[in-house]
DNA sequence: ATTGAATTTCAACAATCGTTGAACTAGTAT
DNA sequence: ATACTAGTTCAACGATTGTTGAAATTCAAT
């Protein structure tokens, strides 16, 4: 249990977490993530610096385990080819299915965070520099596998190929409700399931067309 | 000239449509928006209702136009096809390139406003909601076109598909400079030609490893 | 020159914003 | 009992918010 586990502060970032998530940074007031938390106003100065800093707290809570397990998940496949190759979809799937797999096991738990990141992943105001801060890293080393699996690929293929993935798989966090709109019912965007039968395949298939070796 | 070409009533959408792109509805005050369009900030309420009609006038100014150009595109295709069926990729094409293209030749005037859809389309708070009043009708006349061309898929993996179409295009909209990052300059947000080169490829790929006869 | 409508300016409103300082309570260690 | 610290409450600040009413200006038609 090495986590702060102050219960008050704890209730801020939940409701904080949840208001950011749908109105976004400028779109929610202090005193409403106070009310959402039943706390009193002041006590979001006492925890937290500024909500500038209660926002970046937000972020930070949950990445570095998000973090973490994408990348072990990298790893357990490159163990998996001790001598040949993986393949795009298992590199792909590595990067995805963590993510999925968790918004199934407890929706409640991260589907505000994941929201939040769709959000900042398509703001051009400091969208680019916000995600590139808690995600490159990462990103940087999926790419570099995908360049080993295709090595002879260009890579500005590579790049555009994990942006349209990235969009693919934002979006998909932000959970609109438009695909239930557009199908008339028939597809639910809080359908996790459906989405980690479809998306490896589709983006799988767009690298292959597009980083040809 | 049907057009409505009020001079300060244009300037003052276009201050609007840049600052609600950058900084979102919330984020942007009345203030502000009436001092980049110059004019006094009581002005707003002579030409809009307030401060949500004018966010959606900022919208409906273009909204029309594209869905026109976008129809006329996929007409043509149907048109080249009398007797056989287009393919996949020419009817992403007719989805896609109007748009692209318009953003190609005149960034300046089109980048902002594709920023504000992006950030709609991921808007978890009524972003579903907007997008499907002013782009559903086009989006489902062109999903319609895609089950003909692909009578036996399953509907549901069509409507997956265009849910990452939508999301990658829409991040290409953003321009967060996020790329630039990840690639460390080697690509860049705002390189339009270089998306029209790859998307269509990209996207039509994932709809044929889904959508299977 | 005068009317009248369209447009613009000026001043102000109540409400809400992020933030702060001082007082208060609870519990732990001396 | 006392002192100390962490956590909480209360009241308020100056600034900014969306919005409005009335006065001033512009300009074409009479």
């Amino acid at each position: 249990m090495t986590k702060d586990m102050h219960p008050t502060r704890e209730r801020i970032l939940d409701a904080a977490e949840e208001l950011f998530a749908q109105r976004g940074f400028e779109g929610v007031s202090i005193r409403q993530i106070m009310t959402k938390a039943e706390a009193d106003v002041s006590l979001a100065y006492y925890h937290f610096e500024s909500k500038r800093d209660l926002f970046d707290q937000v972020m930070l809570r949950r990445v570095e385990y998000l973090n973490e397990i994408r990348l072990k998940a990298l790893e357990d496949v490159e163990k998996r080819h001790p001598d040949d190759e993986p393949t795009v979809e298992e590199i792909i799937g590595a990067f995805t299915q963590p993510l999925l797999t968790l918004l199934a096991e407890d929706h409640d738990k991260w589907s505000h965070y994941y929201q939040l990141i769709a959000q900042i992943n398509n703001s051009p105001d400091r969208g680019g520099e916000l995600m590139s801060r808690y995600f490159d890293p990462l990103v940087s080393r999926f790419i570099d596998a995908l360049k080993r699996v295709l090595p002879d690929s260009d890579p500005a293929d590579l790049y555009w190929s994990y942006h349209f993935l990235s969009g693919a798989l934002t979006l998909t966090f932000a959970e609109t409700g438009r695909i239930d709109n557009l199908s008339g019912g028939l597809c639910r965007s809080t359908d996790v399931a459906s989405v980690i039968d479809r998306m490896p395949a589709f983006v799988a298939a767009g690298f292959h067309a597009l980083c040809k070796n």
